[in-house]
DNA sequence: AAACAAGAAGTTGTATGATAAGCAGACATC
DNA sequence: GATGTCTGCTTATCATACAACTTCTTGTTT
């Protein structure tokens, strides 16, 4: 981490409040500036900078809505309290390859497994129960010919509710943003075949009855083995859109 | 979560970049703005906001920070086309409680199995001569007497690389936001403790064994036993931070 | 008629100056 | 000592102007 005493020298970026604001952002997550303490005033930092008080306020405006930085009217700006959490962001512009499908794929599975694993070591009957629901749902959805893509991502949902981890059930929706399409994509084609209609009706079985039995390393293994067994049913899709060459997922569950 | 229907007779927020921002944003993430759409000039906004062009430019300023819009000089602002992608947000004020840093162990016994089971399978003689000396460098700052905190984490970034799937990378530097305190604090711990200390190095070594025999299973077995027994080992340090009174990791790996 | 070059209009980026609103300490008054 | 006012500084907002860039138009050339 170089920290820039050259910022007025920098001068090859896109636009000044986006150098500005780097410089800002380096100052206050390196810990040069701390909590609590008062930036330099606006009109201080446009002639420290080097640009006009506009691009200040930009900069200054960029951070705050990112958190690091408060400003109070007639006092001043100010470092806020737990200024360094940034947000995970993933570029959808790559989700687009097949590459990156397969690599949310390998993510989500290393999550539905252990969050299986762990709804099986804390489930309660109400959790069984509304899975088992869930899973009627989707056979019935699937018999009046929809997709039940829906049903399918509420019965994974439930999953990670039984984990009573709230981080799972956040990053497993935040996958899905990703995966909505995918699904489809994956649900329609199984819905098709019907091989693939009862395969994935067994391996939700499976996870159930390992989650019902309180089996975690049963559960974990049917729920890796269900992500698993998506991706190779993806590939033996043979659309278009899912090109991958190369095995889907290398490491074999058993 | 209760919806607030009445945004707009509110009327007496902090600032008008805010409420321009927030109806901007409404309207992108609510899909009345298409991707790719073109905004209308900042002009045109500052008139149909009624509000001064400085203001417009903020509120802009931030959306584009958020992934929302992008702005082409000469050109005009327009919609991203993954705005409707919602990012990862973790509250850091949760974070503090001792039952979230169990939660964000779990998560991350998740990631780091599986990311050192891609690893096993996909690295190369680089990767495994980076991890051996990463390790090497974690044992002579032992002997040193600091914490390698800062060593330990890069080992887990190798592996991170060497599962060939920037996500793993991306969710780990994530979590670590979190847990930089938190492996501090074990680290510690474990380089006060000899019997801790040689058996973090053991079970780094076990790790790293796994990966270079190219063993997927095993490699997933360490990872994971190595997290388990991370967290047990912060139970048993007895920190007033870390009063946990369950089970930390309930479930075995074998 | 088609290709190409110059230009005109529109848009974002940046600068400057001015006014309003809020804050904090100095200062005088009671 | 308590209180109210004043003054200077800060952010918030506005207005205007110009620079840099893009895009479309238009006129010219081939």
């Amino acid at each position: 981490m170089l920290s820039g005493q050259s910022f007025s020298t920098v001068g090859a970026s896109p636009n000044l409040a986006d150098r500005v604001a780097a410089a800002l952002r380096e100052r206050v997550s390196g810990g040069a500036l701390a909590p609590e303490t008062r930036l330099p005033s606006e009109a201080a930092m446009s002639l420290q900078f080097g640009v006009s008080r506009t691009v200040v306020r930009e900069a200054v405006s960029r951070l705050k809505s990112e958190g690091l930085l408060t400003s109070r009217q007639g006092s001043g700006v100010f470092v806020q309290r737990d200024a360094h959490i940034r947000p995970l962001r993933i570029e959808s512009i790559a989700s687009r390859s097949e590459d990156s499908v397969v690599h949310i794929v390998e993510l989500r599975r290393a999550i539905e497994a252990e969050s299986a694993a762990l709804a099986a070591d804390r489930r309660d009957r109400h959790d069984v129960a509304a899975m088992r629901e869930s899973l009627r749902r989707l056979d019935a959805a699937v018999r009046r010919g929809e997709d039940g893509v829906t049903e399918d991502m509420h019965f994974h949902h439930l999953i990670a509710t039984a984990s009573r981890n709230p981080y799972f059930m956040s990053v497993l929706e935040f996958l899905g943003q990703f995966l909505e399409g995918a699904t489809r994509v994956t649900r329609a084609n199984e819905a098709r075949r019907i091989d693939f209609a009862n395969a994935v009706k067994q391996e939700h079985a499976a996870v159930l009855a390992a989650i019902e039995a309180g089996n975690a390393i049963a559960a974990r293994r049917a729920g890796a083995r269900h992500m698993t067994n998506a991706a190779r049913r993806i590939r033996a899709a043979g659309h278009e859109f899912w090109r991958a060459e190369g095995d889907v997922l290398a490491t074999p569950i058993k």
